[in-house]
DNA sequence: TCTGGGGTCCTAGGACCC
DNA sequence: TCTGGGGTCCTAGGACCC
């Protein structure tokens, strides 16, 4: 019988900045979201603070729950190169390993010799001792059952960061006290209808008859409630999906008014966004540009829009900025104050695959962005770009206490001296 | 002054075709 | 007065995930 794992790695932001600072060990840490906005990682210590997921950062300061809170600025580069690390110390422990996200993975634990319970618990150790974050194993015989065991293994000290739910019984046990909300897949507005008809916990959840589950949670419902009994319906993957759209949105740190400004930042972000695309060498056929005022603000009126556009499959950033400034050009309205947008690329496939039969990129353009790209990894991003991305971004977001990228930078490696 | 940035999948409905 | 029945493809929007 196959078994699914799921591996998840505790406060994964805040246990990266404390792999690298060992003072951090006990004290609460928080990350924030992308312009110091949010909270979006909190260790334990800070959750008993009443530090929320999401909570706008200067609310937590107003309410003064700042008292020793060590807080930091989200360094992607340095997660994801830290999530790299802890994949391949999974890859010596499990045959197969799918990354389901940056902190999460999935993992074939089927006919491995001895007790799962001890290969586990020997994993998190190795996981633990070379990237120095932990983390929390669950394991059953369906996808969506190793997702609950991780959450319970997490949620619950007594059981020492593991949990087991290939047993029938103990899984029923779990099914009878917990709520539905907590099953993978079953968001706040699914929550809240089945809970119209009377389905509380998982255990209701399971025994309802399949049509009545349709009714409210579509086919997804149908499959998550099957998983839950044990028939697998979901499958690992270990070679990951094409992606299906590219994005680069931002929000700004004050807001923007002026056509020009917006026209350069939305250039800025077309520019990445084919950097990233080139990147992955992937062609996009269909661009989409939007912008949007602040929605929290109650005194301002709000607009928001979007327009897209259907194009020959390329990845060339003048082709892709001018496109985009374009775009922006139908949808702009003076007057209001734009606290976000972002540059969104669809219908992506491998370079050079899709029917292009009269707009052949010329080999030139290619080398073009090759030298472009090769300049700009190794002096640094923005070294070469459009003249219309301007000279400088008036929205630059804030970012107070980024940490150093210990891994991923040579000037920002940690340095060790001997006495 | 200050509220993230990515993604995925599914469904309904419209346009269009024969 | 009467106005089919099936397809496909595309898009927008909703719901969910981390």
């Amino acid at each position: 019988m196959t078994v699914y794992g799921l591996i998840d790695c505790n406060s994964f932001y805040c246990s990266c900045q404390r792999a690298f600072e060992p003072r951090l060990k006990r004290l609460p840490v928080v990350v924030l979201s992308n312009n110091d906005g949010c909270a979006i990682a909190r260790t334990k210590e800070a959750k008993n603070l009443g530090i929320k997921m999401g909570e706008p950062w200067h609310l937590v300061r107003e309410q003064r729950k700042l008292a020793g809170v060590q807080w930091y600025s989200s360094n992607y580069p340095l997660y994801a190169d830290m999530s790299r690390r802890v994949y391949q110390v999974l890859l010596e422990h499990a045959p197969r390993v799918e990354p389901y996200s940056i902190d999460e993975m999935f993992l074939d634990l089927t006919g491995l010799p001895g007790a799962l319970t001890d290969h586990c618990e020997a994993m998190r150790v190795a996981v633990e001792q070379t990237t120095k974050i932990p983390t929390c194993v669950g394991w059953g015989p369906t996808k969506a059952i190793a997702k609950l065991a991780n959450y319970i293994a997490k949620d619950r000290p007594e059981m020492e960061g593991l949990c087991d739910l290939t047993d029938e019984h103990v899984r029923n046990r779990f099914y009878r006290n917990l709520p539905v909300s907590e099953v993978w897949g079953i968001g706040r507005r699914l929550a809240a209808r089945l809970d119209d008809t009377g389905i509380r916990t998982i255990a209701q959840f399971v025994n309802a008859p399949p049509a009545h589950i349709r009714k409210i949670a579509a086919i997804i419902g149908v499959r998550l409630q099957a998983e839950l009994r044990g028939e697998s319906c979901l499958q690992l993957s270990e070679v990951a999906a094409q992606r299906q759209g590219l994005a680069c949105t931002r929000s700004f740190g004050r807001p923007v008014t002026s056509y020009s400004d917006m026209s350069e930042t939305i250039t800025g972000f077309a520019m990445r966004a084919s950097e990233k695309l080139r990147a992955e060498k992937l062609d996009t056929a269909h661009v989409s540009v939007f912008i949007q005022t602040n929605r929290h603000k109650r005194d301002e009126e709000w607009y928001a829009n979007q327009a897209s556009l259907t194009c020959a499959p390329t990845s060339d950033t003048l082709a892709l900025t001018a496109i985009s400034r374009r775009l922006l050009r139908t949808i702009w309205k003076d007057g209001f104050r734009y606290a976000k947008a972002g540059v969104m690329l669809n219908d992506l496939a491998p370079a050079g695959t899709q029917n292009n039969l009269f707009d052949r990129p010329s080999e030139q353009d290619g080398a073009l962005m090759e030298a472009i790209d090769s300049i700009n990894h190794r002096f640094g991003r923005g070294t070469l770009k459009p003249l219309s991305a301007g000279i400088e971004r008036s929205w630059k977001p804030r970012q107070n206490m980024l940490s150093p990228q210990f891994t991923t930078k040579w000037q920002e490696m940690m340095e060790v001296q001997t006495l």
